[in-house]
DNA sequence: GATGAATGAGGTTTCATTCAT
DNA sequence: TATGAATGAAACCTCATTCAT
């Protein structure tokens, strides 16, 4: 198995963070931010993701992220609504990198390279969570608690990807390969839940002490056969 | 395959919610309360589980459940330190629950019998998701959230099933269906987690327009090759 | 002209603001509050009076009200939403008193008997709303901003003693001493309209030098001809 | 009776709102504005009066101007210190433009003349108020709450009116017509309340069902006769 | 002259929590 | 046992106001 890691890094950096391109969007009032006002908006994006990274979103103030940021709240809500929308907007960004995600199921999947294009899937699936940890978690949870707009978010991020992984199913079902009574979308969907779950509670594999190569290993192996109905 | 109901029932009935196993528990004060404490501490209980099914866990405020359950905050004090006491309570009821779903591994998993042995594992978890749902949520969201008691619980509650699947894992890699390089408990932990995420999110499969039945089929497929690798 | 302050008593006495008729009231949270907390309503109402009495409406702070009877603003919450709702219920009870205005039309009008109504009348609003100025003034006010519940407060409470007034208007009119042509509930409306505005503006008068004698001498030379069409 | 409109354009003409008088006044730093200024001054100043016209004066902020007249805050300050002193500029305008109600006194009031008189009175009255209202209603509002320099301005804008209508009064009282014991400036008072208050709370009659014609009449019948002491 | 941006200050609201009855 | 009432404490949120550009 090649490991490829450029692939990765397209797909996972996270840009730094500074060269934002959604700079142009309006403030609270309507009006669209200058330059100073854009840095001061990023910096609350930032400090946002940074309190996410340490403590609950339960627990997420905005005199917090505001003190963080060097600023007062007032000047929070001078470039969101509210502690959510700020969020909104971080979950936003990293939905729109899942999109890419869609690329790693773009690769051989016949023979012996396909083991290697669900290990790169695998792998890419896991960097893109562990990147975005922080705010995936906001929007697991959120989708949990019913908020639409997580959710909607959600579905629409890990949809190309699912879509993508449905299609060579698909492709392997033609071939019967793959029993002709399973539904690829369902198949698809299936295999993104536990590569999605596993990503999110890698707690569980600690405790169990499992390393994340034999976890990328039973990960891989379960994705290339569900997809190709081969033994690798 | 046989569709047999009883293992299901057993392994998902609720209990009613009434007889209550764990009703010798002290209250606040220090006292163990008398009938009527209990039937007081029961009510709040159920409450509690009424408003996780409708709102959000967030939102969940003691004031609500005391109105609902027709008492005061101040009684609800007497029986628990705070709201996150009392959903620890009922997780701690699903989580007995959970238990039992090993039963479920606990079948013929060689030759055409251990499809249908998957099959059932796959039905009882998503019925066992599905009735336990509101509590299951917040368990899943306080162990993101970083709740050390939930995460416990968490683990405790899936440790039994992964163990008994991976066990049945271990037997199918002596017989050399499993290659030897595979972590036993890796995939079991893998499928666990992706039938855990498959039934707590439902709705990206109804997004899908996928069925239930597509739904198990899927994932049978993926838990019986996974765990005998053998196609079926 | 007969001073009997008997009937003014009766409709201006404020009934002490103890005895309140209407204790039954609901708290916010929909229950019946009981003694204590219907005295402490009754406290937050009766301090909310006094400090309408000093400052302006604008600047009633929640915090102050609380402060002035001796609690806190969590305290005010628990029985009105907001300081309007404060206000409109002691509206409300300076309005029922208002109703009783009626009965100060109900005397003589004919001959030498009309003055001593009219100048009956003109006292007794003079000090109905010196006894409920500072309410009444809010009243004023807020039915100005275009607030309808107290617009519709102050059209109810004055509609009794312009219906009243503007049937002995049609009595003189039937009567052939005011003239047909005259819409006798205008005019009574016209009346109530001055006797209100010269009650509320009293300052106006006070900076010219005119003494209460006067005001009530002329307005009640102008209600009586109005009314009657007769020079007295 | 004669309908004379020459009479109310020269009393309510707003002037444009244009051609400000008072443009010369300084701006807050001390410095008298150019040319440039001064547009974005009464920009600032018509945009206060429409702001009235719409929502309440409690509501009225220095950002919802400034914002409407399409400048910013800051701007705003340059000008005026806040919002009270704008809405006073206003009412001064206003308050100049009352001074010329006296004019329609100045008509014969002997004779079947009076009762024209009255009517045209009335009428300037009525739509000199319907002109100005939105700032009128700040007036009383703000007098009613107590503030010395809206109550002096309009007991000032009132006060001509009223002397010249106690000045006739006066001349019925020395020809007998008017009893002697009646205080003329009180009388003057007593009507310019009932008509200034007619004015402003005209939905009270429209809630009634009451026209403007019947509205008329019926003020200028009491005008008439408690001028002059005759019936028409 | 004009204004983007920032923020101190202050009132509003909400709850968890307590206590006396 | 149960609970009416009260409230401290902590966020929220909004503006008037300022200042550097």
């Amino acid at each position: 198995m090649v490991d490829d890691d450029r692939h990765l890094r397209a797909v996972t950096d996270p840009g730094g963070g500074q060269a934002d391109p959604a700079a142009e969007l309006p403030a609270v009032d309507g009006r669209v931010p200058g330059r100073r006002g854009q840095a001061t908006r990023r910096k609350l994006l930032d400090c946002t993701k940074e309190m996410l990274d340490q403590g609950s979103y339960r627990d997420l103030k905005v005199v917090d992220i505001a003190r963080r940021a060097g600023t007062s709240p007032a000047t929070f809500y001078q470039y969101f609504p509210d502690v959510e929308a700020a969020v909104l907007v971080l979950a936003e960004e990293v939905a729109v990198r899942a999109t890419q995600l869609t690329e790693l199921v773009d690769g051989e999947w016949k023979g012996r390279g396909g083991v290697d294009t669900a290990r790169r899937l695998v792998r890419g699936f896991l960097d893109y969570w562990e990147d975005n940890r922080p705010v995936l978690r906001v929007v697991e949870l959120a989708t949990e608690e019913g908020d639409l707009r997580f959710r909607n978010l959600r579905v629409r991020s890990l949809n190309a990807v699912t879509r993508a992984l449905s299609e060579v199913v698909g492709q392997f079902q033609r071939n019967a390969s793959v029993p002709s009574e399973i539904d690829p979308m369902a198949t698809a969907g299936v295999l993104v839940a536990m590569l999605a779950h596993t990503a999110a509670h890698r707690y569980g594999f600690e405790f169990w002490g499992i390393r994340r190569d034999a976890l990328e290993a039973s990960l891989s192996r379960t994705v290339y056969w569900t997809v190709t109905g081969q033994k690798q």
